[in-house]
DNA sequence: CGTGATATTGAATTGCATCAAGCTAAGTGG
DNA sequence: CCACTTAGCTTGATGCAATTCAATATCACG
């Protein structure tokens, strides 16, 4: 019944030890809540996978055998509708999961956006980690509700905002995320996806998308360094852009 | 700092034995996790609030307390945006949570849509709950997942779908539900909300949600018996409706 | 029976989609 | 390394769906 997917990742088991100690995506993330006693029994649950630029990971309505944990890179998590369009529901990175394990089946697809790297956990092995560690069963509730509130802000976001309100609020989310993760270059902004991409996680057209960033760089409110780098140069201007309505 | 709700609510904290046994939404519910065997255990832990229609359950920013799971009644959960608009993210009915326990303030306002009975568990005895009764974790979990999946099914409907398809879909949507509580009435849909929170759900303005309705009943796709109930005359109409784009 | 809230209907406006070219940059293979 | 190709991006012109503004109709409730 499964969709066998074409683009195989590389599984590299690699029994690196030591491995989940240095991983820099562990705070803040599922595994965190394993402590760092344990944490050789979290390594022997554990397996590496790569996915390059546009492969496949998990392919909506086929079989979530494994729940997989981001540690680097970026995937974008696309649901198919019933007359063929598609939407993108979430872009995810590093210390997000993929998908939850609370259903049989993938309820989206999952795409490398960037060359990603993965931890996957096979159910069984899960299973038996929720029963040594019963913190983890309250992290994956926090990082669910984490992510449910995330998907209500979108929402809020397709429900009662204009295009340059969209866009606005879409980079200012970006420039936070990596002012986390690398807090030098304090003003940039990468943007992993194409602009059809961004314009339909925004509920835009690729048109749409284009003229609001080109008319936001007229407005020297931005400069688009490249297709996928732009510089803020006014944070207020986005801010109050970004709060505004259609 | 927060914001008293000057709507009070009955507590009736009847100490009804046998309550839970026979509640209506414990099965699909928080509380199903509860094997039968300790129901005394539960039905100790919780507490029952009666909210008018109208009525403020909960609000937006403010301490989150207790956790409540609906028994009856419709609860319309929405969002204040900066600027001062309003998004209504959710419609929970019996078996559903207004809040999920993790975090520490409401992410909404929680609001009576008609007369509303819960059950409140404050966060005390939910950890002594959780401790008792580790299915519970795993259900919480469960009901967070589906909640979010519900969440991108309605990102789906604001990120690509126009008027019609947007009401067609909530119409199903609302058909569905009202079919596994009261499985009469095979045709008829209750809209316990105002066409104004009806279009505000759907990211359109009443006067739009209101003339796609009358469109559908010109065509005899429904009849709008009064302005809070529907009967759905064609629903294959309405599926297709439902699965165009804009 | 009146009064305010909620719904409907109509006309005018507009923001975004659609259609249609060009343009740019990243590959690809000779 | 350069021509060729193609996917991705930008820009313009036009159309339309949904909003906005405005007025009336209907309902719910004291």
């Amino acid at each position: 019944m499964d969709m066998p997917l074409n683009t195989d990742s590389t599984i590299r088991d690699d029994g690196n030890p030591g491995w989940c100690a240095k991983c820099p995506a562990r705070p803040g993330s599922f595994c965190a809540a394993v402590p760092d006693t344990h944490i050789e029994t979290l390594e022997r649950s554990r397996q590496t996978l790569r996915f390059n630029r546009r492969q496949m990971i998990a392919a909506q309505n086929n079989r979530a055998t494994s729940i997989f944990n981001i540690t680097s890179g970026v995937v974008k998590l696309s649901r198919a509708t019933a007359d063929g369009r598609t939407q993108i529901v979430d872009f995810r990175q590093a210390g997000d999961l993929v998908a939850f394990p609370e259903s049989k089946r993938h309820v989206a697809n999952a795409e490398a956006l960037t060359n990603v790297t993965l931890c996957r956990f096979s159910r069984p092995r899960l299973a038996r980690l929720l029963r040594a560690f019963p913190l983890l069963q309250a992290q994956l509730l926090t990082m669910s509700s984490r992510a449910l509130t995330a998907a209500e802000d979108h929402m809020v976001l397709l429900g009662c905002k204009g295009a340059r309100a969209r866009v606005a609020t879409f980079l200012l989310r970006r420039w936070r995320q990596s002012r986390r993760s690398e807090p030098g270059l304090v003003e940039s902004v990468n943007l992993p996806m194409t602009r059809a991409e961004l314009a339909n996680y925004l509920g835009l057209t690729t048109e749409t998308a284009s003229r609001v960033m080109n008319g936001f760089a007229r407005e020297k409110i931005v400069t688009l360094v490249s297709a996928r780098t732009v510089d803020l140069l006014d944070l207020k201007a986005l801010q109050v852009i970004s709060e505004s309505g259609r």
